[in-house]
DNA sequence: AATTTAATGTTAGCAGTGTAAACATGATAG
DNA sequence: CTATCATGTTTACACTGCTAACATTAAATT
């Protein structure tokens, strides 16, 4: 015998349409889809979520947060370079193994990040995380911090975006040539890549 | 007075979603208001498009041939690091300023280009194109070629990524240190954080 | 404890979407 | 001249985001 209120809907609908998104991508996803997945009303989710952005904003939330934690290295130790390239490492496998959930988190899904203060709050503590990295790695002004911030955050980045779009752009090319094989030497390497890349900005 | 055949129908729905999805990104775009615009009925674009998919294909490739000839460098001269970073430069330059069509060619908008032949061949040629000056760079195996295709390819598609997020993703930072500025300085500087990204990349 | 209020649920309905099926028109090939 | 076929239209279906009006119950106030 259920209840006329559920009492954790928020939370379910939540965690439904993470589990959603991240199997299906979140352009399948509908909001009644999400309502029936949950024995509630199509309308139901309106109590919680004012349009569906507000919806995916909770996902892509919760996405930082993830993303947050595996690129976290624990603060008492010394950083090292070393450490650096895990943080890529990690940072590139989360993109990939979340790659439906990484889209919602960097594409256009959401539009304005500080209309949901919740999500700005934890891309921004996504980047904190990797400014204090760098910090503990050298003395170096904030400036230049934030500038090998943005430079290896763009690396990582980017390097998810075409490492996937890589294996779909096609295989007509020479064997072992190709842009699909090269990608997936340096996706099985990727220590060794990120470690030569961020050797041209950092000395130590 | 005009003809029930419209005689050029498929190249203006072409034109007309290119110029909808760079002015309103591709998810506002439906069929039916192309249809409208075009002055036709609501289902005459499923005679030249089997799903909006095919659609947003056609529109990818439009834009993968737009980003070859930005990316183009004139095959005579000797190619130097200097031209590498232009490539790059060039590139960044296209998707910033046709940030919507390039979220289409780079999303999951499109699924498998291989379904798509105009626009696997658009978008390897892209490659293409790159993987040609950096063999006139230096004498590398193909390897060593692709190998740094790859990297500087996703160097700038990652930059192209974050520049646009970080103008999102707030300023709560102090001034002149967090994402945002440090990213504006990337910014008007392209060259200098390109070359000085390069160089560790190439030797000459 | 009784009553009001606010949070959370439901039902009905609108305007818009992608797409399929059946039909209409007219350019072109035989 | 006629048959065919590419290209257009009309109609219809199932789905979507979202709003408005109403129902239920938990929480706050008296």
């Amino acid at each position: 015998m259920k209840s006329y209120h559920h009492g954790n809907l928020k939370q379910e609908l939540i965690d439904c349409a993470c589990r959603l998104c991240e199997r299906d991508g979140y352009t399948k996803l509908s909001i009644r889809s999400l309502a029936k997945e949950s024995g509630v009303s199509q309308t139901a989710p309106y109590r919680h979520f004012e349009t569906k952005e507000t919806l995916y904003a909770s996902v892509a939330t919760e996405g930082f947060k993830k993303l947050s934690k595996a690129c976290h290295i624990d603060a008492d130790k010394k950083i090292t370079k070393k450490h650096l390239v895990e943080i890529g490492c990690n940072y590139i496998e989360f993109g990939l193994k979340n790659a439906n959930t990484y889209d919602l988190m960097f594409g256009t899904a959401v539009g304005n990040f500080a209309e949901y203060p919740e999500l700005l709050e934890s891309a921004n503590s996504t980047y904190e995380n990797m400014r204090l990295s760098f910090s503990k790695l050298a003395s170096d002004s904030d400036e230049v911090i934030a500038f090998k911030c943005i430079t290896l955050w763009s690396m990582v980045h980017g390097l998810v975006g075409i490492l996937r779009k890589v294996q779909v752009v096609g295989d007509d090319f020479e064997e072992g040539v190709g842009p699909i094989s090269t990608a997936s030497v340096i996706a099985t390497n990727l220590e060794d890549h990120l470690d030569k890349v961020l050797t041209g900005l950092i000395q130590n």
